[in-house]
DNA sequence: ACTTCTTTAACATGATTATGTGGTTGGTTG
DNA sequence: CAACCAACCACATAATCATGTTAAAGAAGT
């Protein structure tokens, strides 16, 4: 028997999602709210296997309600659920430990395989929103970089900077004249188009030359 | 009608994935390969709607496969399949444009369906995949490390000087006098225990500061 | 009321950086 | 061979930065 407990501020939907769960075979609902604002006792008190968490809602919204959850329990399941597939709250929702994320449309059936899916330790999403977090993982990664092509000196003498080396400590670091050194980096700010040392530093980062 | 490919080097399951699709209303297999040796001209010859992937391929295996193919055309969707959800090829394939993921152990039904979204722009994955995922993505981005607890307006200098500017331009650019952004960056420079603008900058990144 | 923190500001001094101009060497390539 | 470039070095000057000390107004909290 799956233990789950709801957030959805929606009383129709609430009453809706109620009926479902606990119409089905292996499946119970504990407990029913409208709001987050005292979801770590009600988790607590009920623990749950399976929480289904509106996003939009008054009071304290779902967000906040997983991180107030997730920092005293661990291991729940959390599932998010929501109307849209926007990026700034799958983000939040899955940086923040959320299970899952579920638009409202999915069909009944689905929704209870999604809560089976979760309990047994998956992550069900609705496709779209599963593109959005490949997207967002992708574009995470992809070192456009370009390639500024500095020689293996220049690229030694940039990580010293990034690394918050003087010239002088450079140049003692590299055995050469602390001239050399500013011939150097003279050749890196033209390489990057930049004239500083912050400024190089910071595409250095930008860029993952380091 | 999804138009789709076949990359498998196990005859038996190429067969197999040939037959189930081709018996299956609304599908059509367009070629089936042991190989990506040639994957490129072969993608560009048929243009399918969906490829279906093995990662594990003597040859050219998967991922080299994935890439080549989405080198030259990144639109066409593209499955991996696999028998083992292992991180490092999940992580592979995801980075390099995979549509989806899935294990050659999920049923037919599902297989198709999970063709069908990958056509219409989903991103179909096993449940042990997409939590593999998930956990990816939070631990990529939860180490925000130390607080540092720097106030409103040391932020805003610290994000100055990552953008370059120099004291005189942020006294500038904050209205406020040059011995003021001194007093700032000293501050600045005490919180985060550094003792120059590149030390501070490179941390601001390293630490997500900004 | 007292303390603490933030933000603001000034004055001073030595260190470091940015920029310019010049040069020597050694290896690569057309 | 000549041209090129990376890597090396030097001298000079102005600008910027790092650091110290000091201090006053306002906000926040005890």
């Amino acid at each position: 028997m799956i233990k789950v407990m709801l957030y959805e501020d929606n009383p129709q939907l609430r009453e809706g999602l109620t009926m479902l769960i606990n119409g089905s075979e292996g499946f119970e609902v504990l407990a029913a709210f409208k709001n987050c604002d005292h979801a770590v006792q009600e988790v607590s008190a009920f623990k749950p296997d399976v929480v289904l968490m509106d996003i939009d809602m008054p009071g304290t919204n779902g967000i906040e309600g997983l991180k107030k959850i997730r920092s005293v329990d661990p291991d729940v399941k959390i599932l998010m659920l929501t109307v849209f597939d926007d990026n700034k709250n799958v983000f939040q929702a899955i940086s923040n430990g959320a299970n899952g994320y579920i638009l409202k449309k999915t069909p009944p059936s689905r929704l209870l395989e999604y809560i089976s899916e979760a309990q047994t330790g998956g992550a069900p999403m609705t496709a779209s929103v599963a593109t959005q977090v490949l997207k967002m993982f992708s574009s995470m990664n992809n070192e456009k970089g370009e390639d500024y092509n500095l020689s293996d000196r220049e690229k030694q003498v940039l990580q010293l900077l990034v690394d918050g080396y003087s010239y002088k400590m450079i140049a003692g670091e590299m055995f050469i004249a602390i001239d050399t050194v500013r011939s150097h980096i003279k050749k890196i700010y033209e390489k990057l188009h930049v004239n500083s040392k912050s400024e190089a530093v910071a595409k250095a980062f930008k860029d993952k030359i380091v």
